[in-house]
Parts: C-alpha cells; structure tokens; sequence
DNA sequence: GTCTCTTAGACCAACTCATAAAGTAAACCT
DNA sequence: AGGTTTACTTTATGAGTTGGTCTAAGAGAC
C-alpha cells in the first residue's frame, strides 16, 4: 500500500564508521590543507585517539604524509599532515568534439602535464578516442617523469549525457546514440574510470577550485556553443533520475519562440547560446561567415560602441534574466556562477545587466538570497573536474589506490617540483 | 585555497550504527508493512541476532509491537512485528488563507479525526493561527478518545516560505512576512513542530502514499490557484539554499508575456494558475462573477463542447507542456505527479494534449524516461503530508517519542478502530 | 645546565555494536 | 513421545570510539 522504494534499508556496519572517519580526515586535509592531528581532532569531532588510529591507516596506505612541524612555543610541536600528492597519478580527460584533452594530476590535484589529440571532425569514433586517451596517458605518463606511481583512476568529462543506469554515452553533438565508454576504457586502461556530462564535471571544478569554493548550494551556468547547468544541492551534484539533469539551455523561455537546434521552440539556447549569438550579430552587422567564437568577440566588443550591438545585447540580457530567473525560482542556490566561454567573454559586459533583469524575472526572497558571480577558472576546466571525479572517489573510501609506487614517492616528488 | 565548506566532515561513532539500523527497520515496517524478523533479516542484509537486538529496543520504546504469528507447515511460526500504532498520536496542521484544517493521526497515519477552524478572512493572525491549532489539538484528543496517548509531535503545512535557516514563515498570500511560527507554536504546545511549505508536504503524501509511490525521482506538480512544484531527488524533498526551491509557478515560460500576481512578467502561473484561467474564461465568454473554482469546473467542462474552450485549452496545454517541459529538462524525474484542485479539475481532459506538449518542449530523452499521471490524494492532503514530516523524524530516529502511555495503547485501539 | 611547565601524541581499559555460530523455543509429523 | 524443521535468542568475538593516563619533545626559568 505504500512506498518501499522510497525506503532506504541499507545495513550499516562498524566497518562504514571507521570509512566514514577516514573519509571526514581526507577531505578535511584535502580542502582545507595540511594540518595537525590535533586541528583534525577539533575539526571533526573525533577524539585525539581515533585521529591517531585513522591517520596511523592512511600513512600505511599511503595517502596521507607528515611534512614537518611546526614551530611552538613552549610544548612539542605539532606534526603537519598533508595529502601525500605524490603516491599516485590522477588522469582527468575532456571529450570535445573534435579533440581529447588529457591532463595528469597529482593527488592534491596539482597539473602534471597535459596532451592534446585530435579525433575526426564530425563525430569521432569511439574506438579512436579510447585508443588516443590511452595512448596520451603513456605519452604524459613518460613526460612527467611519474612512470613509477600507479594511476589512481581516470575521469572522463564528454559533451552529452552520461546515463549512470546504464553506462551509456548519448551525445547529439558528437553523434553517439548509446556507446559503452566507460566499459570501453576500462577496458582499455584496466584502471577504475569515472565518466560524466563535461558541463557537469567542469561545474564541479568551479566548486571544488573556482568561484563555486564554499558554496553548497549553487549552479555553474555553463555559456558556450551550448547552454547547460550543473546544479549542486548541498554540495552533492544534482543528477536526476538518468543524469540528464540540468538541461538549463533547452528549458522554454518563450512558447512558441525561435527554433531551437534541438528541434524545440524557444529554448534559453535558442537566444544564449553560442550558435545563436553568434547567427544574430552576423544577421545584424548584414554579413560575415567569421567563426563563432570570433563573431561572439566582436559582438562583446561592440556593446556600448555599436547601437546594433546594443539592441542585441539588451534582448540577449533579458533572456538571460529569465533563464537565471528560473535557476533561482526552481532552485533557490546561494550563488550562480557564469562560466564557458561565451559567458567568459560577454560576461564583463553584461552581467550587471543581467542581474537586472534576472530581478524582474525572480522571485524577491530567492533572488535576494543569490549572487551571480563570474566562473574563475576558464572554459578549459573541463579535464580538472573530470579529475575530481577521482578524487572524490578516493576521498569517500569507494575507490581504492592500487598498492606500490610508495617508495618511489619522494623521488618522484623532486621530479615534479620543476 | 579550496573549498572547505564543500566537506562533510560529520563525525561518525558507533552509536550512528544503531540509529541508521533501527530506521532502516523502522522504514522497512512502515512503508512495507508488518512482517517478521527473519524477513526483516533478509531484507535488510542484517544479521539475525542484529535484528532480534535491535528489534528488542524498538519493543521496548513502544514503536514497535508482535502482532500475532505466521501460520507454518512445520517449524516455529514467525513473529509478525508492526509498527505499534496506538503507541502516540501524531497532528498535522494545514494552515490555509481563511481556515486552518487539524488532522490527528496514528503512527501509522491513519486518520483518527480532523477539525477546521475558520482564522479570518484576509490575512490570519499568527497568535490567531497557534491558538486555533492548539484548541483544535484538545478538541480532537477529546473526541478520538485519545486523551492518554501521548502526542508524538505536529507537523505544519502553510502556504508560504518556511526558512529553516531562520525558522520564519514568508507567505504573500496571508501576509506573513517573516513570522516565527516553529518557535510560537513549540512554545504553545510543548511537542516537538515541523513545518514546511504546504505544496512540499503534499507532495510528500503523494510520494508516501499517492501516485509518487516507488519512485525516487519525481516532481509533484502543484496546480490550483497558485502553481508550485514539490521536486523530490533520490527520496528526499529538494529544499535548496533557504527551502524556497520549486517555485516552478514563477519560472517564465514567456519572456515579456501576460503579467503575474507576483509582480514579474511571462510567469507559468499568469496562464496556468486557478486565478488566470478563471480570468481568462470570463474574458472568453464574456463575464460572469462566478467564484475561482466553479468558473474553471465550468470552463472544464466547456472543453471539447464550446469552441470558445476549445482555444484556451489548446493555448493552455501548451503553456503547462512549456511548464512541463522545464522540469524535464532541468531536474529529469522519472514521474511527475499532478496535483492540486486544478490539476485534478482539468487533468482528465487536458492531460493527453499537455502530454503532446511537453514532448516539443523537452529533450527527448528525459521525456522518454518520464511519465505524468495524475495525483491520487485529492487537493486535501496537505494536513497528512505535514503529519509525515513528523513520521519522518521518527523513523530517522531524530525525534524521540515521549515516555508513558504505553499501558493505555490497547484500549485505546479499540477505541479508534471504530 | 638542569628543572619545570606545557603541549602533542600514543597507549589502554571500558563500552558499543554487528556477526557468526551455537543454543533454545515452538510448531508439525510420524 | 520423539524427531524434524524453522524461528528466534544467546554468546563469544572482533572492530571501532572514547576518555583517561602516560610519554615525548620543546621552551623558559633559575
């Protein structure tokens, strides 16, 4: 009669306590840098004991380091405690349309290196770009001197949508209709492989290292050729039934409004996006076949001087406002963040106005309650966040790091510090 | 340098254990029904003696009683448990804009009794509003015979904003801006109080005991005279940064369209909310003073009848499928639940051709993995949805159950069983 | 140079909880 | 009445946290 789904009826054991500890400490040391024992103890709560036993783990494994003391006066000094960055490797992966991005990490997250591979113009196939990640890794792997340490995992981020009940990759803009790419690079790699939406992983990058930092309630606006979302809640990414979440570009602004690339009328993209945009400024100035990240540019640096531009740009902002209106109505965050590269460059410009008319579009309380802030890290973010999705992994104790590689450690360190 | 208040870094101890294990037992009785220990075993992966353990706690507190023995064909009989109804009564309150609406329950919800109290006309009184739930709360013990029973706590529905990082109320449609009922109320009664927005706690009844049952991805649209959503990620209501998520009425669906009651302009609720469509059906027909309700009986019965509603239900469909459209995209539920008196009202004949429109304005992929059904409680479920906010704590193991009355629960449940 | 004070961290007994296996209870069957 | 089957309970064990006590390590005072 009632609802058994709605139930969560998962045993806990004493075992989930102690993951769970371990993994209060990691994060802690991880966000909030190194420290002491003692500092970890009146973070978390524990008892000085329990930090003792924990941390006495995670030196075993590896993870965690002393780095010195620190100075004190009067009393022995507090030993420092820090994420041993070196012990393994994390490979964070961009899957664009026609190139892959491979960048390494450290654990800390510190950039190693990064390759570049192009895959085809319309539509790589995916048995191309299993085999280049694979093949950039052992480049990067080579380059960075860190053949010795194990990788800890790679993280795919992948323009579309990544159905985590499934495992399949749906994207209409590299035309692929359900491929097995996570089972595909597993696979390849035999390494654990972490896959997700490219906006979503570029979001969670803002969070973890951008303008997102201490929010926990937010959405990245992603503004580039396309318009998505990525939405935290309580510092969780908001994923939905299949992980298709936060499709923000193609909510309906305007029933009945401008064809949409996706088939639809009146989509946010249809007006925001970078195709769009793009198709609008070329309409206005009469001509031009200049790309689109080039006629975005100018059309950003034609506001406030050209009347033509001006005109567009107010329309661009009030649909704008109402596309952050309806972020703050239905998700009520404490911060937007503007990012991709359309909100990068346009962004300057107009998000004073956009704030505007996002008020008029918005409820007073909710809107009030949010700022609207420009993204920090770049449209190229996309690697790091995917990297994250390791990490993460790592710091909730559901992924393992492979065993050895501990003593070439500091050797390898010496190595990176270039 | 990063981001720390992304962490969670909650102590756990052992004693976390037993309250993640009770529940689960607890939420297994409840939303699976009675059953025996060895199911209970089974279904929960834990432990026989575990069981039995933890089980023996609950029989004690009362929460918990052995109803009777399973027939066998040789070997033990097993033991049915159930959750002990009769042990306390919990209230749920509605707190609409002229009534407030009392409903007492079992522990188990069922209705034991409800009473209304009419609280004025424009805009009631806080200290109006407490002192009519309290004398309303004597009233129903009195007359449910449940004198003896302890009261396990209240939970509120109001229409308006519950902050609960401030614990005030913000209701335009009452005219409360920034009332602290929780605290009011805790001091008049002395029980522990929930409260939360109405539409959130009908949303809740229709995801414990309605057409949201089984899914753990859903959004239930709320459709009377104002338009909200009630969106439900992974099992648990979807809050945002200060609870005030879900204001889907307010989402612009068309940029510079028809004006709303709430100020802004294109606002899903200025088409498809009670108040504009009775408006718009007596421009239609041109007049009539008739009241909010029979005018859009009216106008739904006009449906496929009278050309003239013939028009404003096509317009109508489309603008709830833009409406539609956006949940899909933005949140991608597996269900959405259509609720409230003009959802119900008009479901049945607009529901096809609102089906037809969500498909053009959403993705087709997450418009493929949902499915829109109407609500099944009726637009009255507000009082028991606030009762489960109570419910809910209890079976969290967050909201002890007072001591006593234990003795008293048998005669009382004859009492009720009437 | 030694003593004392202070502080960090390690160690240990007590307690909580889950598990698994052995033990007991309650039915039915022959 | 005894055997069999099944459901539940008890017990021993191991994992884990807590809080008190002990030791290590430095600073400052005499």
């Amino acid at each position: 009669m009632t609802n058994l789904a709605y139930t969560r009826a998962r045993r806990v054991t004493v075992r989930d306590v102690r993951r769970a500890n371990q993994s209060a400490l990691l994060r802690q040391l991880f966000f909030g840098g190194a420290r002491s024992r003692l500092e970890l103890a009146e973070q978390t709560g524990l008892s000085g004991g329990t930090v003792t036993n924990v941390v006495a783990d995670l030196l075993a494994d590896g993870l965690v380091a002393e780095a010195g003391t620190e100075d004190s006066d009067g009393g022995r000094p507090r030993t420092i405690l820090e994420i041993a960055g070196a012990r393994a490797v994390v490979v964070g992966v961009d899957v664009g349309e026609t190139r892959v991005r491979v960048e390494a990490f450290d654990l800390g997250l510190r950039k190693l290196g990064a390759e570049d591979r192009l895959v085809g113009v319309d539509g790589p196939a995916p048995e191309v770009v299993v085999a280049s990640i694979g093949e950039a890794i052992s480049a990067l792997r080579r380059k960075a001197g860190v053949d010795g340490s194990p990788l800890a995992g790679v993280g795919v981020g992948v323009s579309g949508v990544v159905d985590d009940t499934d495992g399949l990759v749906y994207s209409a803009s590299i035309g692929w209709d359900g491929v097995p790419l996570p089972a595909m690079l597993r696979r390849e790699l035999e390494i654990p492989v972490r896959i997700d939406n490219g906006a979503k992983t570029l979001g969670q990058a803002e969070m973890w290292f951008g303008a997102g930092r201490g929010a926990r309630n937010a959405a990245v606006a992603l503004l580039g050729t396309g318009v998505g979302a990525a939405v935290f809640a309580d510092g969780q990414l908001y994923r939905g039934a299949h992980s298709s979440a936060g499709e923000w570009g193609h909510a309906p602004i305007v029933v009945g409004g401008r064809a949409c690339r996706c088939g639809s009328r009146g989509c946010l993209e249809g007006y925001a996006g970078g195709w769009a945009i793009a198709e609008r400024w070329r309409d206005a100035i009469g001509g031009g076949a200049a790309g689109e990240e080039q006629t975005v540019t100018a059309f950003g640096r034609a506001i406030g001087v050209d009347p033509r531009a001006e005109a567009l740009a107010e329309e661009l902002a009030e649909h704008l406002g109402a596309g952050f209106g309806t972020l703050v109505n239905l998700f009520n965050p404490e911060r937007i963040v503007v990012a991709g590269w359309v909100g990068l460059t346009l962004g300057p410009a107009l998000l004073d106005r956009v704030r505007d008319h996002t008020r008029a579009y918005a409820l007073r309380r909710p809107f009030e309650q949010v700022e609207i802030v420009l993204g920090e890290l770049g449209p190229d973010a996309v690697a790091l966040g995917a990297a994250t999705l390791v990490v993460d992994g790592i710091l909730a104790g559901d992924l393992a790091l492979p065993r050895g590689g501990q003593r070439r450690a500091p050797a390898v360190r010496e190595a990176l510090s270039v």
